[in-house]
DNA sequence: TGTTTGACGCTCC
DNA sequence: AGGAGCGCCAAAC
């Protein structure tokens, strides 16, 4: 029986995104099985340690944009650059790089 | 056990 | 097109 938590199914769904895509919090919910729960995912990643090997940063909200504060928001986005993910007026284009297995 | 909180999403103005 | 408000879900307090 899996006792997983929401941390671990997350983890899983999140290191199944492949570089140079990306996918949203709902997304990344619904892929760990909490289908509507998107806040979940961002409070979950929320507790990631810094070092984490996970590609944290290739979840963006719905818009195409980086929901987080300042201070990650900058290594976020460069992180996304480093992987291809060209941002556009602080936007992403979801058309192109929303990972849609 | 009940309430509040979020790295959200969608609709409406 | 941009901004505001309401709704959802699970974890933390």
């Amino acid at each position: 029986m899996e006792k997983q938590n929401s941390l671990e199914r997350i983890c899983q769904a999140l290191a199944a995104i492949p570089k140079g895509r990306v996918v949203t919090y709902g997304d990344l919910a619904e892929m760990a099985g909490y289908p509507r729960a998107a806040r979940l995912a961002g409070q979950t990643l929320r507790k990631l340690p810094r070092g984490t090997k996970l590609p944290w940063h290739r979840v963006i909200n719905a818009q195409g944009r980086i929901s987080l504060p300042e201070p990650g928001a900058s290594r976020q986005r460069e992180k996304l650059e480093r992987e291809g993910v060209i941002l556009l007026k602080g936007r992403v284009d979801m058309g192109k790089y929303r990972w849609k297995p």
